[in-house]
DNA sequence: CTGTATCCGCCGCGATACTG
DNA sequence: CAGTATCGCGGCGGATACAG
């Protein structure tokens, strides 16, 4: 089962390539951790730009639609003044949270590793 | 522990935010388990590139550049003629294949669950 | 409080052509 | 076979202003 197999082709539409493009958009992780570690999988809008520093409300709405898109989020509008509107996460979107956690565990355990060897993407030389 | 704990900052530099930027360049995930999956841990150049339909030798030597300076492959040259130059997984990128397969996992295991759910990213509604 | 609409710079990434 | 250099497009994403 070498170079030959077609277990697992790389097409646009295959599984993999799907996962991938939950991570295009920058904040989308970030945004399912807080969810879940801060939150307990649901919080006002208000509430999650507080808990992600740096995230402008163009972004946050963005990608709070897209993963509502993706099925990993629902969105509850409360009809009163001034409106409220609070985001929870999915079946689906809960089971995303372990292979992500594992993710960032990975992450706080090789700290000292990519410390050492990353200079740091992106950095221009003049 | 609500809003107000502090053990998971959002700082540019904290450790998940190292592990996404992993992720910036789309094909890094894709030649992390092509080389262990298909290739045991380690491949040359052109093996790689036909295992990877659709990337261009740019992306291919680009993403291993920075595959190579996070830490997470090595680079060996056999200086011969025609040069053959072999890219092999180091412990460190070893230990980030787990995190990975498990993301592909679910995407497999959910796949259906996308397919009902995502219209596509990046359609428009008009 | 929540969400939308522009303007715009930056950069990922593909296509193409060339070197050793 | 392996790698570099250039050009160009698309889109992420930040800043700002406006609306319900």
């Amino acid at each position: 089962m070498d170079a030959g197999s077609r277990d697992d082709e790389w097409r646009e539409d295959c599984a993999p390539r799907r996962v991938l493009e939950l991570f295009a958009t920058k904040w989308t992780s970030m945004v399912l951790h807080t969810l879940h570690a801060r939150h307990g999988g649901a919080a006002r809008t208000g509430v999650l730009q507080r808990s992600l520093p740096g995230i402008s409300k163009k972004m946050l709405t963005q990608t709070l639609r897209e993963m509502e898109t993706s099925g990993l989020i629902t969105r509850h509008v409360e009809t009163v003044v001034p409106p409220a509107v609070e985001y929870r996460l999915t079946p689906l979107g809960e089971r995303f949270v372990a292979p992500v956690e594992l993710l960032y565990a990975w992450g706080r355990d090789n700290a000292d590793a990519l410390d050492a060897l990353v200079p740091r993407r992106g950095s221009r030389r003049r």
